[in-house]
DNA sequence: TTGAAAGCGCTAACAC
DNA sequence: GTGTTAGCGCTTTCAA
């Protein structure tokens, strides 16, 4: 039905094995040869079958993305990273959607990746998900973004760093009552980092991080909204506030508009993330270099797969930028405008 | 080395292809034997190998999507719907991220999608784009999102409605002179589509568009900034502006601020999209149901796959919903508050 | 209901 | 440099 390597080497006049070399570009194989098996193979317009191509080599060209979301700023600009240099590659990419974690079942079984894929890109799952330690067990190459697990590659920000700067920007404007709006409850690695950067840059400053300045947003915009109104429902609201993502920090933003709270001039604003539109809401950021971070958890995995990378796994920090706007204004000068 | 088919038949003390049949749920297996071999399956920790089962059935089990982008609203929207159906189904999600079909060379080759999946998603590909024509020929089931095509199933949203209905909606509040910011100069056929809706509600209005009130924004916040900006450096610009995706509209917003005048009081701006993030920027905006036009491209390709679908191919058309919000205000009262 | 056996189309030793 | 050949692990007739 289909034309194949044997169609080829028949009307090249050469075995399939000679064909098989040669479109492959491996060595051992008469130029002249080499340049008539693929003269006929354009015309005969065969396509190696990938199926018996991966049965025999057993190597499938496939990468898998575990991520918990594809729709979101974050996670679909990783994902455009790693398919970046992936198709550079010339690797497939597999997307594995696996929602929420701290609601739903969790990484697709490891089963499911099973001669499937010959690496995986796992993108900020809780450390504490067992299904890791699961997926790792079948041995296959792997690359974190967001997580560190010993002995696997990973891309992660210095969340502590990330949350030092941003409160600590906060404090240099003049705050004192900071208030918190967090992730959720049940901390992520990554989050709990955040947390600590905001708690080292108070008790630096001297300031004593409020427990009832803090509320939890969930990542959502959402989530941001409905934490700073609780936040603006306490006896004492703070003046400022540390928020842990963009996302929730646009929902934050919507919930002093509805309030009729101008910010940056009442109530102070800065959050971690560096979103496309962040600059279009005048909020202020710590942004990471998330295309990026894609780009090099792809290109380490790469490495892996193909056997270079010969150091040791890499613990790889990238670099993060306050980027200071209208929602952070000096204390003063709030007060001579309001 | 892993363990296959034979070490499973040789434990449930079977042959493979009752292994097989009794796996996969086929007919014709006495439940007792099914039950066995299942345990011993289980017990053993079996996983088929893909590549083995693809190259005797022919099947893949897997569905590629090709797209413009990853990293951008409505696309990673559509992704998210479309990998919700896939993964209910068990097919697997591969992604082509083809770039900004006006500048990169287009499609994957059709050949790199043979017999590589058994169906593609398509989505708002310009139609004109001669590699489609490629894709088709070699026969796969193929569903597009945004785009048109005889014989192809496609779920769309009525562009030329939406352009209606977001121009009637600020000629309603009595504008008169209303520009537009489109995509580009080399129109798909949905952003010609948005336009026709746009002159359409003008001319039934009794107004003439005025060629030097379109500028292009190329579907990005940057471009919409500047094309706003060039309208705003007209002798005469307008007083409110379609817009043909949120994306854009929040650049022409950017714009606008920069100038100093008010969205919605100064200058009106409707869009097209419903994006996530149109409320926080209090943007009026068409929306449409973006996650589930992916929803419903993959089930339409589902159904083909699986041959069910005895109905001819559809052209399904999602309904648009005006929302209104604080980027649209009626003149009367705008002029109130300036 | 079950088994035997012939491939699926390619790769990789190994021999020449 | 090229050909021979033995699989890769499964599915699927066809018989039994």
């Amino acid at each position: 039905m289909s034309i194949t390597i044997r169609d080829v080497a028949q009307a090249a006049g050469v075995s399939t094995a000679t064909v098989s070399r040669a479109l492959r570009g491996l060595p051992h194989v008469d130029p002249e040869t080499r340049e008539r098996v693929r003269r006929v193979a354009a015309e005969l317009d065969y396509v190696v079958s990938p199926s018996a191509s991966r049965l025999a080599s057993g190597r499938t060209g496939t990468v898998a993305v575990i991520t918990p979301f594809i729709d979101r700023w974050f996670f679909s600009t990783v994902l455009s990273g790693i398919s970046d240099v992936l198709q550079e590659s010339d690797v497939d990419l597999l997307v594995y959607e696996v929602g929420d974690p701290a609601t739903s079942p969790g990484l697709p079984a490891e089963r499911r990746l099973r001669g499937r894929v010959d690496g995986v890109i796992v993108v900020t799952l809780p450390t504490d998900a067992p299904a890791i330690a699961d997926m790792l067990e079948i041995g296959l190459p792997t690359s974190f973004i967001g997580v560190r697990w010993p002995g696997v590659p990973s891309v992660c920000i210095d969340d502590a760093a990330a949350g030092r700067m941003a409160t600590q920007h906060l404090i240099n404007l003049g705050h004192k009552r900071i208030g918190i709006i967090s992730g959720r409850p049940q901390a992520s690695t990554s989050q709990a980092s955040r947390a600590l950067g905001y708690v080292t840059a108070m008790e630096g400053a001297g300031l004593t991080p409020d427990p009832s300045l803090e509320a939890y947003g969930y990542f959502t915009v959402a989530g941001g909204e409905s934490a700073m109104t609780s936040l603006l429902s306490q006896p004492n609201p703070p003046t400022a506030v540390f928020v842990m993502s963009d996302d929730m920090a646009f929902g934050a933003i919507r919930a002093l508009q509805r309030h009729g709270i101008r910010p940056g001039t009442d109530i102070a604003i800065a959050s971690i993330d560096g979103h496309e539109l962040a600059e279009l809401l005048d909020l202020t950021t710590v942004g990471q270099p998330v295309a990026q971070m894609g780009r090099m958890a792809a290109d380490a995995l790469l490495g892996r797969m193909l056997g270079r990378e010969t150091t040791a796994p890499e613990e790889m920090t990238v670099p993060t930028t306050l980027v200071v706007r209208g929602s952070t204004v000096p204390v003063d000068r709030a007060a001579l405008t309001s």
